[in-house]
DNA sequence: CGGATCTTTGACCACTCTCAAGTGAAGTGG
DNA sequence: CCACTTCACTTGAGAGTGGTCAAAGATCCG
């Protein structure tokens, strides 16, 4: 793979960073061994057993995060309890709010997600000092707008069977290790949903009922198998799309 | 004002930046004086007087722009005709997509929106050179995110009248130029609304009809009063953000 | 096995959409 | 000056998608 290209130096790069992958595709990836070194000395590691909150709405965050592993939900709560998740994060997505000292939404993990965590004012410094840092940033802050924008057309336009539909196609995308950036594998694909039906509910705008019976007619219209409640597979992933709406 | 004190070189300013707001509060704001001379030997202005489109997403775009008046609209297009519009640009926003040659989405300006316009070759290597650019750029990203993600609670779990409430909120909020950033007015508040009904429904979600019927029952609760159909009286602002849900 | 939790399914209901007609303002031409 | 068109908006009646409430299956785990 790309590691061995990139870890010639290894011995130089920080033990705790040699198998992360934030390190080449996430934002670790625009500093050098040095920065890596004095960056690794005020990171922390957690794992998230249960669902907890990462950076909830309430507290002052003074920490950023790598995803190394898992899924971390980003929602936002009404008064009344009604909820919506604005945005899901994978490894080796950068977490939190660059340049404020509260988010609007709170970070949520879901079961297994393991994070790095590390002082705000040491990458905001950082990223004065490695314009490639900010670049990487930027980045990733234009992605996930278009993501945002995307997902706004399925909420405010698309049917709940298309929501369901797309929302599939997204984790198909997502969740395969092997497609690399934008590939698409063409035929049947296979995968781990790791969100509760209540999750996807509140990531498309419907309730758990309506996403479970969307579930049971994409099965009757043969565009998804399910098995075991959370193992999906996916015998054309193009014919999904186009369930999807697009 | 600021102004004066930003303008001690007013001379050195290109003539066409000297009356400009993104010279200000926009983009161009990082650029010396020398810069701009530079930059603005390859802008050209333009003036929209119906509504057309500013990029589309089918060509390649070569341009990016400010906003030096009125309002541009982000939309997306389905393929039966759905529309759902993503992201409301007013003066001075920078407008197009960083780095990519096509944009998933329609930027299309209101009557009378005046735009500047310049090469994406020459801002891109300005970003490079400038890191103040660069890092106005990336506040704006993260600004448009919030407020992306900041509809998607409303187009996923918002009524329609909490809807159509937020939105005047909204645009009451984006309209008054007194009120510089986050200083929101406590009493009343007037503004013109520049968006037809049909515009209305697609930034929330809804149709022409039920927009309607909630503009009656905003009027009705005495919310909100309207003369001449966009003229839009708000005798308190903080009711009408509550009803909107926040 | 029993209890807890998540999911599925059904029946009913309501919010919003669809379709249709009507109103009001602005512009055009006789 | 007033019919007449046009266009955006409003209002109404009926329909349908998705929500609500309730109960029954699954699955997990003690």
């Amino acid at each position: 793979m790309t590691s061995d290209r990139l870890d010639i130096h290894n011995s130089d790069v920080p033990v705790v960073c040699r198998s992360c992958e934030a390190r080449h595709r996430g934002v670790c990836g625009a500093l050098s061994p040095e920065q890596l070194v004095q960056l690794s000395r005020h990171t922390r590691r957690r794992t998230f057993d249960e669902t907890t909150e990462v950076f909830s709405t309430d507290e002052r965050a003074v920490t950023y995060a790598n995803i190394l592993r898992g899924v971390v939900k980003l929602e936002k709560l009404m008064a009344d309890g009604r909820r919506q998740i604005v945005g899901l994060k994978f490894a080796p997505d950068f977490l939190g709010r660059l340049f404020r000292d509260q988010s609007d939404c709170a970070s949520v993990a879901t079961t297994g997600t393991e994070i790095c965590s590390f002082p705000k004012l040491l990458l905001e410094r950082i990223i004065e000092e490695v314009p490639a840092m900010r670049e990487r940033l930027h980045n990733q802050a234009l992605n996930e707008l278009d993501e945002a924008r995307e997902w706004m057309l399925a909420l405010g336009r698309k049917t709940a069977s298309e929501k369901v539909a797309a929302f599939l196609y997204f984790i198909a995308c997502h969740m395969n290790p092997e497609d690399n950036a934008a590939k698409v594998p063409e035929d049947e694909v296979t995968f781990d949903l790791n969100l509760t039906r209540a999750e996807i509910a509140d990531f498309l705008g419907l309730t758990i009922e309506t996403v479970s019976r969307q579930f049971t007619n994409l099965r009757k219209a043969r565009l998804i198998e399910i098995h075991h409640r959370t193992h999906i597979v996916v015998p054309s992933i193009k014919a999904l799309r186009e369930a999807g709406g697009s």
